[in-house]
DNA sequence: AGATGTCAAGCGGAT
DNA sequence: ATCCGCTTGACATCT
């Protein structure tokens, strides 16, 4: 059914609306406690749950799970086997999302550093890409997605870029669902689309990071060059509005109408997945005309 | 009871 | 040289 549509749209972690979260979460000093981890996890997954079916009567065909769905997943005093013990809970949310075709995601966050010169950073940033393939792995999220910003530059893109596609190149569990992303600072959508290219996997162009660090491109031209990195799979995009009321780069409550127009018309008529990053979350997808 | 500050982790940039 | 922001919920500690 959502095959009829040219633009998906999506939001992160929680619906405001239900209210329902999928990052509940726990202090570290608290993790030996099992049953409590256990309870949470099973909160978040009820909640994922609750979330997709909600989606599903709206058309709402994304959405991207809290990075806290297994909080501390990939952290060594986890108390138990998270993926044996709660393998069938995630197979069964996940049947809900293929049955109601919704496309799942992720986002590790701004410790994971897979080109880090400290090896004890690019290990546990490994562990936490794992975690994630993991579970998309036991959901039987084929078509999920798991979004990564290439990090710190080091003083070096050239060789930094060269060493996150050493070290990733290792790791094919985590490549099958990896997509890399723009940010506002250092790595560029040429940047990143390169990588991407050299490692196999697509780039993520997200249209308020590439405000600020355009690499010397339009939208458009940003677009024309990381849509193709997908072949034959919905491109994903990210689109969020600047706070008025904040620093640059803070996203808003919502999304702009001029915001939401500049990136239909650089699209043009080619389709995509658009992922809302927006502080109203599911809110903020109501006044955005898709065709 | 309610408000406040801190919590695993790493970067880049502002000051 | 130090600090802040990234994001959000949990929770220890305070009023």
């Amino acid at each position: 059914m959502y095959k009829n549509f040219v633009i998906r749209l999506g939001y992160p972690t929680q619906n405001l609306t239900l209210p329902a979260s999928t990052n509940h979460t726990l202090r570290l000093s608290n993790l030996p406690n099992a049953a409590k981890v256990r309870g949470l996890i099973r909160e978040n997954i009820a909640d994922l749950a609750r979330i997709l079916l909600w989606n599903s009567e709206r058309d709402i065909a994304l959405f991207r799970m809290g990075q806290s769905l297994i909080p501390f997943a990939s952290h060594p005093e986890f108390p138990y086997n998270w993926a044996v013990e709660h393998g069938e809970e995630l197979r069964e949310v996940g049947e809900i999302a293929i049955d109601h075709g919704i496309r799942l995601s992720m986002h590790p966050g701004q410790f994971i550093q897979p080109a880090s010169p400290n090896p004890a950073v690019v290990e546990h940033s490994l562990l936490e890409l794992r975690y994630v393939a993991r579970a998309f792995d036991l959901m039987h999220a084929s078509d999920a997605v798991m979004v990564l910003h290439m990090g710190g530059a080091y003083g070096d893109p050239a060789t930094t870029a060269a060493r996150f596609i050493e070290v990733l190149s290792q790791e094919p569990d985590v490549l099958r669902y990896l997509a890399l992303e723009n940010d506002e600072r250092v790595w560029s959508v040429p940047e990143t689309s390169d990588t991407a290219a050299a490692l196999g996997i697509p780039a993520i162009v997200d249209a308020f990071h590439h405000g600020f660090n355009t690499g010397g491109l339009t939208l458009s031209e940003a677009l024309d060059l990381a849509l193709p990195t997908w072949g034959n799979r919905r491109p994903k995009l990210h689109l969020s509005s600047q706070d008025p009321n904040k620093r640059p780069g803070a996203h808003a409550y919502s999304i702009s109408t001029n915001d939401w127009k500049l990136l239909l018309e650089a699209l043009e008529s080619r389709e995509a997945d658009i992922m809302i990053e927006a502080k109203s979350k599911e809110l903020a997808l109501a006044n955005l005309e898709i065709r």
